[in-house]
RNA sequence: GGCGAGGUAGCUCAGUUGGUUAGAGCACAGGAUUCAUAACCCUGAGGUCGGGAGUUCAAAUCUCCUCCUCGCUACCA
């Protein structure tokens, strides 16, 4: 074997609210799946997690419910914690990126680094709270989305019209925390050098990982590396996260995105004394489970990280999963449009495995996949129970009635054809699911074993030992093909049990129960063989291993999701209408800002400042190198004014020439792609994002003023 | 706009050193059976492989163009 030890880690889920099925089936399934397959190896791994709790977006969610960064942690961290554990993923440790341990280990690394001179330090002016006495990261400053005129919109993104931000842009920034304006100082943050690790990582992925790596993973490397790496600082200003271990850097914490991976060796030193086993020596393979998001910092930052520092492994694999959609639509957590793991297992105790079939079997390895819930029941009803359950239900139930309960033997001179086959499509099932597995195909994987159950239900039904069995007469001259027969359906489902354990524990437990035998019958090297369970044993009667999904249960999930989806576009306008300015509206969808977007009151005196006239479109052309750009051209009665238009999306040049509109005509001139913009056209958003012409009724005359 | 990934049966997906009538599971239809969770087993129907052009004796597979979905990124306000 070229490896002595698998380091397998999944993606250290954000501690700021609960995990839904997008993060299982993406990232946190595939990894325990992979795990419990090299558990069962034998092999030496460490299957590592934890919850990653620092970052502005945990501060912001603790000012919101007014409580600490650490209340905030310490919920979440349960919550997560307790639905993997409930779920069966299998780690290790699932540690936190809050634990002492951590901040030494990430401090250790970021000193080496900076003792090594790799840092430049750069001084850069950026938003300061005098009121707090401190420097505001983007999304600590919020302002006005010049986009969609949402009052709250955060400096790095506008969570209602979604466009990326950056501060500069924001109308009347002020401040998050205190509400405060800002004013811009210079503050000191330490680069590491991406741009120095190019040429290394292009060697290493575009040439070493090429076959070797998802298509998707290895594309979105390439895409970067190819646009060319710049430096990317490794600190923020912030009190929430792992101080800069310098002096002279108060109020100065590590880059979430610094300190998370290294989250990983943490955790592992916190498992265990022997963790320099797994991250320093050669003969280790180090696995990154993650989601499509994650990809370039776990296959570019941290590697260039871990390159810099020296003396560490290198990910073998990142085998990062797409996206997970449920009922056709993406997965929001401001809309909870979301399957949370912590409801199903209220909403269907003791169904795990029914779960972690669907996720896996319809796990989106290579394209963004739809979860439905009436797939789930076909998938549960059709495939996991009809196929795999009723053949062991079957094989149990005839054991019982032909063999009085007990194993029987096999008679190798009433051994026929047949029997031969299945001995060997169980040997070949065990290669193919362990080639799916290690391949990190694990839906294949998974339609292998059910495919052998597939075989064993033939083989039954081929044999027909209950018609070998019609009279007493009958059965009594041929029990040694309907032992035979019982006996390798038997023996097919041990190995069921072993091929299926890394996919469904919970069922292969409850199998290891009813055969009586102990778990170490699960060991992978046992698949394959046709005499694992003892002839003459008493076996216990059969459970059901999967039970039915009802049409009800269906409904009741759909009608679910779109009540809290109800429930969060409601909740939504009621807390943006009674927000104060002291505390930011809350994240808010997209889908949302049509109908949530409510202002302060203002005085005429306000509105009068804004001259508003007709005008006639007398000219559009497309802006050059840009989507939504038109350059028009607009008769204002007494002159000809160019305006630019964010409106490309809905109407061509052609559609709307000679169109009468309304322009706000004072507004302060803006150039944009070259082209100065002198006033805005007012449009109307439906919740489609379908923007609409606000225009006089009747033909206005040009230059007629609004009011 | 740039880059990346994907677009194959109603649904979910296989299928590249280009090669006979393009595969599987589910759903659907018919049949057989009754040990079993109204399950299983057999048979069948169903696709101009997103569209167009080209290279070739031969294209789902290679080249170019184009459309759609998702992501990253730019631009936008």
């Amino acid at each position: 074997m070229k490896y002595k030890r698998y380091l397998i880690t999944a993606a250290l889920p954000y501690a700021n609210g609960p995990v839904h099925i997008g993060h299982l089936a993406g990232c946190y399934l595939p990894a325990d799946i992979y795990s419990r397959y090299q558990r069962a190896q034998k092999r030496d791994i460490k299957f590592i997690c934890g919850s990653d709790e620092h970052g502005v977006p945990i501060t912001i969610r603790a000012m919101k419910e007014g409580i600490t960064p650490q209340d905030v942690v310490d919920k979440y961290n349960k919550v997560i914690k307790d639905s993997f554990a409930d779920m069966g993923i299998s780690f290790d440790i699932f540690s936190r990126t809050s634990n002492q341990v951590h901040h030494d280990t990430s401090q250790a690394f970021f000193l080496k680094l900076y003792n090594d001179g790799l840092f430049e330090e750069r001084e850069s002016e950026q938003y300061y709270d005098e009121e707090k006495d401190i420097f505001l990261a983007d999304r600590y400053i919020v302002g006005t989305c010049p986009n969609c005129s949402n009052p709250n919109a955060y400096g790095d993104q506008c969570e209602k019209c979604g466009s990326t931000l950056s501060p500069e842009q924001l109308i009347n920034p002020r401040s998050a925390l205190s509400n405060a304006p800002l004013v811009k100082k210079l503050t000191k943050h330490w680069y590491f050098p991406l741009n120095k690790y190019e040429p290394w990582l292009k060697e290493w992925i575009t040439e070493g990982k090429k076959d070797e790596w998802k298509p998707n993973v290895y594309g979105q490397c390439k895409s970067w590396l190819d646009s060319g790496l710049q430096p990317r600082a490794m600190t923020r200003d912030s009190l929430w996260g792992v101080p800069v271990p310098l002096p002279n850097a108060n109020g100065k914490v590590l880059y979430v995105w610094f300190d998370a991976p290294i989250g990983y060796i943490s955790a592992t030193k916190e498992l265990t004394a022997n963790w320099s086993d797994y991250w320093c020596g050669e003969d280790t393979k180090l696995v990154h489970f993650i989601g499509k998001d994650n990809i370039v910092f776990h296959c570019i930052i941290f590697p260039a990280m871990l390159k810099a520092h020296g003396g560490f492994v290198l990910p073998d694999n990142v085998p990062a999963n797409e996206f997970l959609n449920i009922e056709g639509e993406k997965v929001s957590t401001s809309r909870n449009w979301a399957v949370w793991i912590d409801e199903y297992l209220k909403d269907f105790p003791d169904q795990q495995d029914a779960l972690r079939y669907v996720l896996c079997a319809n796990a989106p390895e290579s394209k963004d996949n739809d979860f439905t819930w009436k797939d789930f029941q076909d998938r549960v009803n059709n495939e996991l129970a009809a196929v795999l359950g009723n053949f062991v239900n079957r094989a149990f139930v005839l054991m019982h009635k032909l063999c009085g309960g007990r194993m029987p033997q096999f008679h190798a001179v009433a051994a026929n054809e047949a029997d031969r086959n299945l001995a060997l499509e169980m040997k070949a099932a065990k290669e193919r699911v362990e080639a799916a597995i290690e391949g990190y195909k694990f839906r294949e994987g998974l339609a292998e074993v059910i495919d052998l159950a597939r075989k064993g239900n033939k083989y039954l039904q081929d044999n027909a030992p209950w018609s070998l069995a019609k009279t007493p007469e009958l059965q009594a001259a041929n029990q040694a093909r309907i032992d035979n027969c019982i006996h390798l359906c038997l023996q097919l489902t041990a190995n069921l049990a072993i091929l299926i354990n890394p996919f469904l524990p919970f069922t292969a437990k409850k199998m290891c129960y009813m055969m009586k035998v102990v778990d170490r019958m699960l060991e992978w090297e046992n698949a394959g063989k046709s005499d694992l369970l003892k002839t003459n044993y008493p076996l216990r009667a059969p459970e059901i291993l999967f039970r039915k999904i009802e049409d009800a249960e269906v409904a009741a999930q759909v009608e679910k999701l779109h009540n809290n989806l109800a429930m969060a576009i409601s909740a939504s306008l009621n807390i943006t209408t009674t927000t104060t300015p002291e505390t930011p509206a809350p994240a808010a969808d997209p889908a949302l800002a049509a109908v949530a977007d409510q202002k302060a009151t203002i005085t005429y005196e306000d509105f009068a400042k804004i001259d508003l006239r007709v005008g006639t479109i007398v000219k559009a052309e497309k802006v050059a190198k840009a989507d939504k750009l038109l350059k028009l051209e607009l008769d204002m009665g007494t002159e000809i004014r160019t305006v630019v238009s964010g409106i490309a999306l809905d109407f061509t040049p052609d559609e709307i020439i000679g169109k009468q509109v309304t322009v706000v005509a004072n507004l302060a001139p803006r150039k944009m792609k070259g082209i100065e913009s002198n006033g805005m056209i007012l449009m109307a958003q439906n919740k489609d994002g379908r923007l609409i012409f606000a225009s006089p009724l009747e033909t206005a005359d040009n230059g007629a003023e609004v009011k």
